[in-house]
DNA sequence: CGTGAGATTTCCT
DNA sequence: GGAAATCTCACGT
């Protein structure tokens, strides 16, 4: 329950690394040693083959060159002029695949994630809902930005642990959020029972058993 | 509650 | 120069 998981658990395929993901636990250690934790509930797989809404489909940039690094590291990007979202790498090395995360359920560390998110932890029902649920809300709440980007989740201040994960046909499966072209590829996967999506689990379907 | 505009910087063509 | 793996707030119903 405290251990990273091994770095051979994000050396797979990117939508099987991405399903895998849900139900873990994202975990952060702040520099004065307080803890921030999150139940992942809401991935999206990125591939640099096939997948035209990929930041690695064009080949390697300086940007981008942590998707085509080692399994287990932290891809953070900068969008919108003021967003970072963050992405675990996956695949072997060489190969640009990684997967967003993209909402957590709160764990631990509440009253900090108020404070980065909204500066206060006195906060509104409809605040308390939207702590973690977009993958720049959570990132935000974490304190995560371009300085973690390449960080290994296989080391102590920022990695994922095992936790209760949902048994494989109850993983909710649709097309993904915010992206032009690709959006025929169904690579957005989340828990469907979870109260904390950044969308409704609408196009749900069930994996078969 | 749903819709739409604006924010604001980086990256790549 | 334009688009971007987004979010928040204002405004209308």
């Amino acid at each position: 329950m405290d251990a990273p998981l091994p770095r051979s658990f994000y050396d797979g395929n990117v939508c099987d690394v991405a399903q895998r993901l849900l139900g873990q636990v994202f975990i952060r250690i702040l520099p004065d040693g307080s803890r921030l934790a999150g139940r992942i509930a809401e991935v999206e797989a990125y591939a640099q083959d096939g997948d035209p809404a990929s930041h690695s489909c064009r080949g390697r940039t300086e940007r981008n060159a942590v998707m085509f690094g080692e399994a287990g590291r932290l891809y953070v990007y900068f969008t919108y002029g003021m967003h970072f979202c963050c992405n675990v790498v996956t695949g072997p090395e060489g190969q640009g695949d990684a997967v967003l995360i993209r909402a957590l359920e709160p764990l631990e560390g509440r009253d900090i994630m108020a404070r980065h998110r909204y500066g206060r932890t006195l906060i509104t029902e409809r605040e308390e809902r939207n702590l973690l649920n977009g993958p720049a809300k959570l990132c935000k709440a974490f304190g995560i930005d371009r300085k973690m980007n390449g960080c290994d989740l296989c080391g102590e201040t920022v990695r994922i642990v095992s936790g209760n994960t949902p048994r494989p046909p109850h993983i909710g499966r649709s097309s993904r959020i915010g992206i032009g072209s690709g959006s025929e590829l169904a690579w957005r996967f989340f828990i469907p029972e979870s109260d904390w999506l950044s969308k409704p689990g609408k196009g749900i379907f069930r994996n078969e058993p």
